[in-house]
DNA sequence: CGCCTGGTTGAGCAACGTCAAGAACTGTGG
DNA sequence: CCACAGTTCTTGACGTTGCTCAACCAGGCG
């Protein structure tokens, strides 16, 4: 099977970085890199290894941990499918990586990574462009862990989730209810948000009590009320 | 005057990102570069505007501020002498930069800027590694804003700032005390740490009269047990 | 059925924010 | 040199938010 063919089937072909390649360049891209499944909960990189590898994400979730000496958690980024992982040029993984769900990657070594990005401009302006982005977003939740009160960070982050789950979630009328399934525990929330999960817990209950959301057991969540829901996303 | 002439006498030439270009590269780069002086105080750019402007920052330090609706403030970053000011290849400007001491800029129009990043690869290369830099700093500085302890943060932020200092700073014996001008204010520490600045002052309080640092009036402070300073920047 | 993981709920508490007053420093003009 | 205003900094009293600790509930699975 030629290389491009393999890429052909690629869910993520033209979202990830790879879609600033032709047919040619992919070829020797593929040539490096190599399809690898992660069970739930595995780790891909710990922080403080060497970083030895790059990747795509080609689906599932994956969880980007800081933490301190003493073991306190924070997730500083989730990683969703046609996403980049890993840090180019960096010797350490400065942060964890772990799936959170079960994922698939488009694995290549990180050497042989940065050289093909040293040889075709294109991608690398691609992958520029994607960290800037990762870069504005993270000092935007820099603002969330600082400076929100519990129940905006949690009515910020439902309706994130609900904007990512947007296609894929379920709703009666266009713009009724939203029905969708959270791809995290209340743990992870906790750990994304910078709170404990017994606040996450007690906030969920508190919007679920105000009509806002229904909680139709499992992960499984409704949007009810968007209106109510931006509203409480920037209340003082 | 050549432009190689007049980037000859730049404070950063080879620090800054100008430093992956040779000779002819920067005519071209110092035609659309125009220094400007910005007083301390003073916007450089307003989050929501219109991305105009890419910049080199010769001199001075900035500050990087995200704001809520209702002017609640975080401060997502600091901008020192050689850093890349701006963000290409986006539309708006996400947040507000403002000049925390005088500073000197050396500006580029956004899109004339993008041209020659297109143009030159050795030179949007060194951008990327910067802001994959910055990019793990600020999640690294997420950890730190959403759980440690204002202990923690000031004893870590006084390291940095005395790491940064370091050259400048003035030391008795070269492992004694070191002793050095802070160039932030406590309520600007606050906007950092994401802290209210009357915590900020208590802890600096409390950390001089357990004798860990000094502070002789004004902006100034001693560091006289970086060990002690070390402890309680990880304690729980 | 018991076990395990994840979720909810409650009571108490500590850390940090808020409000308020006053001290120290900076710069300006007399 | 001093008086003054304006800012920044410190300190205190008090309140609130969200964390800690602990118990209990619900669903999945051997």
């Amino acid at each position: 099977m030629l290389a491009k063919d393999i890429c052909a089937d690629c869910a993520v072909r033209d979202q990830a970085l790879c879609g600033s390649l032709d047919d040619q360049e992919l070829v020797a891209l593929n040539s490096i890199g190599q399809r690898r499944r992660v069970p739930r909960g595995a780790t891909v990189m710990w922080a403080g290894d060497e970083s030895v590898i790059c990747a795509n994400l080609l689906s599932g979730v994956l969880k980007l941990v800081a933490s301190t000496a003493d073991g306190r958690e924070q997730i500083v980024g989730l990683l969703y499918a046609s996403d980049f992982v890993g840090t180019p040029f960096a010797d350490h993984a400065d942060f964890t990586i772990t799936a959170l769900t079960d994922a698939e990657l488009c694995v290549f070594p990180r050497q042989a990574f940065e050289r093909v990005l040293e040889d075709h401009a294109r991608m690398e302006h691609v992958l520029l462009q994607r960290t800037l982005r990762a870069l504005n977003e993270a000092r935007g939740r820099m603002l969330t862990l600082a400076r929100k009160s519990a129940e905006e960070k949690i009515a910020g982050f439902l309706l994130d989730m609900a904007s990512r789950a947007g296609s894929t979630g379920c709703r009666a009328t266009p713009d009724g209810p939203l029905t969708f399934d959270l791809p995290l525990t209340r743990g992870q929330i906790a750990d994304v948000l910078g709170l404990t999960i017994e606040t996450v817990s007690r906030q969920m209950t508190k919007l679920k009590s105000a009509g806002v959301i229904s909680l139709p057991g499992g992960r499984g969540i409704t949007i009810a009320d968007q209106n109510a829901l931006e509203l409480r996303a920037q209340a003082a």
